[in-house]
DNA sequence: CTTTTGACCTGACAGC
DNA sequence: TGCTGTCAGGTCAAAA
């Protein structure tokens, strides 16, 4: 569910309710999310404050006094700030209860989800130190893009989504970008020129910024923290529009079968 | 080393 | 209405 848009619209609607706050208790109603919820997290965080609330690729990283909650929303998790005597819903796993009597409450009806806890520096986390470079910041560059895609044979596609790439691109961006650049999913990498790696690292720049600006895409049932849909939908070049015309030169859009996952692109813009 | 595949889950939706 | 099959925004671990 979540892309880096998502998450970051989820780290900027969460953060002013959660910052200098303190923590009361942690409610974990079910811990088997995509790995088990460390019994640490309820007897470390109470009597905690919240010091900072940042995002890494898709991970939401909430730092407190003696360490940091690591949090993924897996494909179907939502997060929420509400009143603590709100009772939870079905799926509703976990609350971090503030002492003000608001909660921070994770929704993921599939589990895909992660709620972790580390003392060391997050940076430096299993799941953390394999990351590639943000995809919005100065270390994404169509320079570096060229250099690691020589000799690979992966299509172009698969290797936006490859976190130790780039941090943070799912499908729904991946695609958008490359019909951004011009550029088909099914490229080998390792056969981009210098010139089309820079046009697609703008393109994925551009994407991402716009679907922020726009407050993330609610494809199915992506909301963000307050309970809002995203409107980047609206905007989709070819994602989810197989067999409608192409934006730009009324062409069929085309799905195709990549991997497990659909890839979209159009036949004439895209080569 | 690179690349592909299977696995983890539930819910929404299409088609019968 | 209800059944079955398919698909889904992620990503790790294991296999090829």
């Amino acid at each position: 569910m979540p892309e880096l848009p998502e998450v970051e619209t989820t780290c900027r609607g969460i953060e002013p309710h959660l910052v200098n706050q303190r923590i009361d208790r942690v409610v974990v109603r079910d811990a088997r999310l995509r790995w088990r919820v460390p019994k640490a997290l309820a007897t470390e965080l109470p009597g905690q404050r919240i010091r900072a609330v940042a995002r890494r690729a898709k991970y939401l990283l909430l730092t407190a006094d003696t360490g940091t909650v690591i949090l993924h929303l897996g494909m179907s998790g939502r997060l929420r700030v509400l009143d603590a005597t709100e009772p939870p819903a079905k799926h509703d796993h976990i609350d971090i209860v503030l002492t003000n009597g608001r909660c921070l409450r994770l929704r993921d009806p599939r589990r895909f989800g992660a709620v972790l806890w580390t003392q060391g520096a997050p940076a430096e986390h299993k799941l953390l130190a394999n990351l590639g470079p943000e995809p919005l910041e100065a270390g994404f560059s169509g320079e570096y893009l060229h250099r690691i895609t020589r000799g690979r044979k992966r299509a172009v596609r698969d290797v936006l989504l490859d976190s130790s790439v780039v941090a943070g691109v799912g499908n729904i961006y991946a695609n958008e970008a490359l019909f951004g650049a011009g550029i088909r999913p099914t490229r080998a990498a390792g056969s981009l020129s210098a010139a089309e790696c820079e046009r697609l690292v703008r393109a994925v720049r551009a994407t991402l910024k716009r679907a922020i600006r726009a407050g993330g895409t609610t494809f199915r049932d992506y909301r963000r923290s307050d309970g809002q849909p995203g409107y980047f939908q609206l905007s989709l070049k070819v994602y989810g529009r197989d067999g409608e015309r192409c934006r730009t030169c009324r062409a069929p859009i085309r799905l195709q079968r990549l991997g497990q996952r659909s890839t979209f692109y159009c036949r004439r813009c895209q080569r």
